[in-house]
DNA sequence: CGAGTGATTGACTTAGATCAATGACCGTGG
DNA sequence: CCACGGTCATTGATCTAAGTCAATCACTCG
């Protein structure tokens, strides 16, 4: 469905813009930094991350192969994250304005994006309503509920479960755990790569 | 910041625009309904609501006067969530049509519309940012010194203390507790309608 | 072959959830 | 005008699930 989701940014637009390679760990920008334009991720993954005061850090979006990523930040003057690369990583790196006039100069691309962002706010509201389950075991049933691909039943796993356990706001430990038991009750299957959930098994 | 904040919807739409009145609690539209358009509170405070799947109701946005509400969906075929009026409101009905077509006939309406969806999306990402604060003091804390005025000390109360429960992710009885806990070491005050931070008592 | 990190599991602690009860404060209808 | 049902605010007692600390094993990367 996002595999090849930025053909619509325009031939003129890749045009002018910069490619780069990026090792993990890698930072993109910093909070605080004069904002410079948005990323296109190639290949790899960027995560965008805060740090609470104390000093936990959270990753608050996650981009994959073919996103965009801090679209939002376009229309701010500095950055409110940390952006950082989560592996190795190439991506390319398109500059603020000519991206602003192309929006306005097109109404189509400026449709699609608003489209784009407009899911992205969906996005995060189904991130935040799942915080407000609280118990580990339904936040992560509802997590891949509404992660399983097409087919309803398979999670792929992209990045570590760590990962997985700070998007879903757990510690890792309580993560494992609960998959741990989850799988003993037959609930789901698991893979190195992917989880699959058993029919028949919800609750 | 936010007063007005609508002035820049042209005269051209608001005209065919309709007015309704909600008594607290009427439904403005069900999650699955089909996508009629958005909404403008006039005054009063409009929730959107999902549920969970123990049947807990989850506040997602909140909209007060002057806002706009459900500008996301603007781009789906059907509502995600319930939407429904949390107190009295005064609100005004935009359809869906003229709106997307106004968006692309008018630049600066769409480079607009797009700025704000990018601040909604930023504000989403704090209320995500937050939730990954487990101490429920720490966490109301940030709250507070994020919310407040801009004297920086003062956070007016809209809505009950419930309400800020809910968008906390804290249960009622522990806000209150925690409330009580600062108030009693001097690092707040209180009054029915707002509460100030004291400087020099933070952490 | 270490150093670093992820995955995993055990033991223990605690903060927040839950259950429960009370008083204040509506608004409303008889 | 007042009694009554409803909700909010508040506080106490108790419980439990998630957090925390800690140890082990398997990998991978240079």
């Amino acid at each position: 469905m996002s595999r090849s989701s930025l053909d619509w940014l325009p031939q003129s637009l890749r045009e002018g813009a910069q490619p780069r390679t990026l090792a993990a760990g890698d930072p993109v920008f910093h909070t605080g930094d004069k904002v410079y334009g948005i990323i296109e991720v190639v290949s790899g993954r960027l995560h965008m991350v805060r740090h609470t005061i104390e000093g936990r850090a959270v990753v608050i979006q996650s981009s994959r192969a073919g996103e965009l990523f801090a679209e939002a930040a376009l229309f701010s003057d500095v950055y409110h994250c940390d952006g950082v690369a989560a592996e190795a990583s190439d991506v390319i790196v398109f500059d603020r304005v000519p991206i602003l006039a192309a929006l306005r100069a097109d109404p189509d691309l400026a449709e699609q994006f608003m489209a784009r962002q407009a899911r992205q706010v969906q996005r995060l509201r189904t991130r935040l309503e799942q915080r407000n389950i609280r118990s580990a075991r339904e936040r992560l049933m509802q997590y891949l509920l509404l992660a399983a691909e097409g087919d309803g039943r398979t999670i792929p796993l992209e990045g570590t479960l760590k990962d997985l356990a700070a998007e879903l706001g757990l510690t890792h430990e309580v993560l494992y755990r609960t998959l741990a038991q989850l799988e003993k009750e037959g609930g789901i299957k698991r893979t190195p790569t992917a989880i699959f959930l058993v029919p028949g098994n919800a609750v």
